[in-house]
DNA sequence: ATAATGACGTCGG
DNA sequence: TCCGACGCCATTA
């Protein structure tokens, strides 16, 4: 091998594939916490990472299906989420700000 | 190396 | 219901 090293693993962006490949999971009406989605890979550093990994990657997802645990979607982003769970029948607890899910009936499992 | 910041979560007032 | 304080942890200044 002509490499210089081992490429070394990078845990973190490890840890952003998966936290991009299970929000791309989410079905249409569905929505996952931040930490819900920590939680479902179990390795990762916590919440907060989840919420990096998506403040970078996030348009490339459906960023809108993954909200803060009390139903509020990202910061910023409510408008266009509001857009998107009136148009995916996203179950709402307040369809008018602040903007709420119904984490009750929305909430989504990673169920493989 | 220490301090501040951030797409978080939980608790107390 | 709304707001502030803490704890958490990678990144940035």
């Amino acid at each position: 091998m002509t490499e210089p090293a081992a490429r070394p693993a990078d845990p973190i962006a490890d840890f952003a594939s998966h936290v991009l490949d299970v929000v791309d999971a989410i079905p249409p009406g569905r929505v996952m916490s931040y930490g819900d989605i920590a939680e479902y890979l179990a390795e990762g550093p916590g919440p907060r990472q989840v919420g990096r990994v998506l403040a970078v990657y996030g348009s490339a997802v459906p960023w809108w299906r993954v909200i803060h645990s009390d139903g509020t979607p990202a910061p910023g982003h409510d408008e266009a989420a509001l857009s998107r769970y009136l148009d995916e029948g996203t179950p709402l607890r307040s369809a008018r700000p602040p903007v709420r899910v119904d984490m009750r009936r929305a909430r989504w499992t990673a169920a493989p």
